[in-house]
DNA sequence: GTGAAAGCGCTAACAC
DNA sequence: GTGTTAGCGCTTTCAC
């Protein structure tokens, strides 16, 4: 016998009555709820997801999928874990460690479980699972892809990025250094952007070989600094800006294994903040995002576009700001002199 | 018509069949196999896990619950991830945040999608939760509940607790604060009775007012730090040992509001490594967990426990080493002197 | 307001 | 080796 029968003989109803109590009270007589109610409280009874979902062939269970487990993803998976469960929905994540081959297994494991959404930050290969995602409603977080139906949850990072140049150029620095991720992610184009528009701004001719692009992992960034200041201090940066928190991480090592100072020798300007940056020795000047919120919104935003799912639904574009902070880190080139 | 029907008829064979092929190869002929497999790919087909799961009373899916997701959990939640993709396993996660109500939810959701096993971070509510672990394969991991049939995996918390004193007795430190987790969790117990053990090895006797309890978060590390250094010099510890990462960081901060240097004023031993202890100036002494070698085993622990089932299974208590990593923060009492 | 019955998509006896 | 059939535990018409 199942589960749900055995509450109906306790209760002495059908199983379509309890199930009836337990999803639309209001269609069942005060009294049979009460005692259908006990039986419930009685055995610690609680409908079996699976049976459910598969009957109504979707499930309460949202997808997430992100690129990495470090602090910045840590935050953003708790404020979708954290809002998701104020709504009953449930979450199973996913690492896609920006490959194509875990990504795609991914999505392909989640579709097996109907979920209701999928909250995911996408890669340069999201497009080409395409077909994966068909049927159901994405949230792209922090990064898009160009699908044009999924709604996007991102910050400012043009303007971020430019703030975070314009302060550099307000200092006195004409050659600043820059690091960002891979061109065909957009939060890399776009940061780029900004710091391009800084510079053109300022009437500064943006040299291409101030720029390069990592991974977003710590050992780029480390990799990518050596090469910017491999040179003598008359013609290398005298700021660099480093567009994630993990490239930032290595360039601080990389300034360190090289015995140049901050802010003395050199200047850094990094993206997103973490007590890491803000307890540096000086601390860390960033553009810092609003990490929590972004999850916390992407989630809100896939919720909403669920229950209007029979409108004509908008697609929504959801840009937060991130504010340069400037601390420590950051001041007039050759202050050391 | 259901999706396993449909590969069904356009291989020219039984749903069965198509089952059979994709669960038991060997029962099909080549042939059939072949036919159903071309099916299979040219349509992209992955059979409904919520079906597969309800027929066979149990899922694909292993339960995660951390109490949090700060840095530490983050890399602890990596490990899992990455294992149990290896498996073929799917993670749900849960944060419970040490609250008994979300502890109960996320356990009593859990249980109604059928999980294979549950990896646990416990806490002290989980044994009045016990009854919802009934039935379930359950890791403990990082802490232990003092549920009898729970596996467990866990690092040497005493032994590295006592490391870490020892290294500051044989500093000359005489007077040694300490901050702990509430005394009902394992492992604030565990790191206690290491301090004890060391320093009555040392022929110290512990003075209890030199020991706080917070709760494992960032401000009660800074409150107790606060308490601690609240007094004059002569009588208060020269030397400071906090017994997990978050506390650890409040703690630096109460330092730095006091003006305290570290370590000419006071000397600092934390728990738990990151980034952030090994690029503060100086880089923090800790005892160092394997946090992500913790995930993964746990994720191993389960999925033999998850093989072995039939057999009378010994319950495993996995203990891994989390060696001390002496650093900049530790020096003599008084070397400003 | 409540019950009977069908069926969600799959797997596993059991038959052949 | 393969097909037929029953059923996992629930929800949801459709009757009454």
């Amino acid at each position: 016998m199942n589960r749900l029968a055995e509450i109906a003989k306790l209760a002495g109803v059908s199983a379509a009555t309890v199930s009836r109590t337990l999803t639309r009270p209001e269609l069942v007589a005060e009294r049979t709820r009460r005692r259908v109610m006990n039986a419930v409280q009685a055995t610690g009874f609680r409908p079996n997801e699976l049976a459910r979902s598969l009957k109504q062939s979707t499930s309460r269970t949202i997808g997430l999928v992100v690129t990495d487990l470090n602090p910045f993803h840590a935050t953003l998976v708790k404020g979708v874990q954290d809002t998701a469960e104020q709504q009953g929905l449930n979450v199973i994540l996913f690492t896609s460690d920006d490959s194509q081959a875990r990504e795609h297994e991914a999505l392909s494991v989640l579709r097996s479980h109907m979920p209701q959404g999928l909250i995911l930050i996408p890669t340069t290969h999201t497009r080409q699972h395409r077909h994966l995602l068909r049927g159901l409603t994405v949230v792209e977080l922090d990064r898009e892809s160009g699908l044009g139906d999924a709604h996007t949850v991102q910050i400012h990072n043009r303007k971020g990025a430019a703030e975070a140049v314009r302060h550099l150029i307000s200092l006195g620095h004409t050659r600043i250094g820059a690091i960002f991720g891979q061109p065909h992610i957009s939060t890399a184009r776009e940061r780029a952007l900004g710091y391009r528009e800084a510079l053109a701004e300022a009437g500064l001719n943006s040299d291409e070989t101030l720029i390069r692009h990592g991974d977003d992992l710590e050992a780029s960034g480390r990799t990518a600094a050596l090469e910017l200041l491999d040179g003598p201090a008359e013609t290398r940066p005298t700021a660099l800006f480093v567009s994630n928190h993990e490239m930032t991480v290595g360039t601080i090592i990389a300034l360190r294994s090289l015995g140049l100072r901050i802010p003395a020798d050199i200047s850094l300007a990094g993206f997103d903040d973490s007590r890491l940056m803000l307890l540096h020795e000086p601390p860390i000047s960033v553009v810092a995002q609003p990490t929590y919120e972004l999850g916390v919104r992407a989630c809100e935003v896939l919720v909403q576009a669920l229950k209007g799912e029979q409108d004509v639904q908008e697609v929504q574009h959801l840009r937060l700001e991130a504010p340069f902070v400037p601390r420590g880190s950051t001041a007039p080139p050759w202050s050391a002199r």
